[in-house]
DNA sequence: TTTTTTTGACTACCACGGTAGAACTACCCG
DNA sequence: CGGGTAGTTCTACCGTGGTAGTCAAAAAAA
């Protein structure tokens, strides 16, 4: 029941703020949002109400206003639209992607050597 | 001109047809999908219209049928999508994309090794 | 030549992400 | 108590991916 969460770009951007607070009324993600993305406040609340059909976030009532906590973590949203990606692009095939981002020259010298660090000293699981 | 190349799921199944082939008429396509999603010719041929209006097919006239060709390398979709991905879900940090492959366990023991062999041998670019 | 089949064009739908205006509601303050 | 204000709901609209039916033209078959 958990499988395919894919979120658009907004949504994900009201998720991240949810993530990194917990839960949050309409308004403050629309404040934390206005800078980066200049939307109104109704566009926020109205993506919130489509993101709670969809079960993506919860809300309760506080007086007047609604906080809003996300229902899905953050690794499972990254691990469903990584592994759609992977899917549709690379037919399954992770090592695929990851010599995609090697060869294309997306991963730069300074990330290529932590990945190498990291993969080193034996990083399995 | 050439960097949003977003495409759907079936726009792509139709382009690793395109891809494979090198170029096909639109009942190749169909025929070549028919099996994997049972779609009906008149929605094939749609798709690749709409895709031809973006850009990223072309087509020649052959008697009464169309010829299209791919416009787009794949690898080029592929570092557009992957790139949209990276941006959208690791704010662009694509080592953090390899390390939640790492971490979710997408990437089995084998490829992980094959990985590391690559890397090794300072595969930078 | 007439009929049937092939094949592309046009049009129409639906779903969904994104966007926001208008309307309703409840609260706070003078 | 009444108006302003904050916050939600309703409704609507656009773009695009996906799906397909109908139609017309052209080619092939009868």
């Amino acid at each position: 029941m958990s499988q395919p969460y894919q979120l658009g770009d907004l949504q994900l951007a009201i998720m991240r703020v949810l993530w990194a607070r917990g839960e949050a009324s309409a308004s403050e993600v629309h404040a934390a949002l206005l800078e980066e993305r200049g939307l109104a406040p109704t566009t926020i609340a109205t993506m919130l109400r489509k993101m709670e059909d969809k079960g993506v976030v919860d809300h309760r009532a506080q007086g007047r206003q609604f906080i809003y906590r996300p229902c899905i973590a953050e690794s499972d949203v990254r691990e469903g639209m990584v592994g759609d990606l992977v899917e549709r692009l690379f037919r399954g095939d992770c090592a695929a992607l990851v010599n995609h981002l090697i060869e294309a020259g997306e991963i730069d010298a300074g990330e290529l050597d932590e990945l190498r660090a990291r993969l080193g000293k034996g990083g399995r699981r």
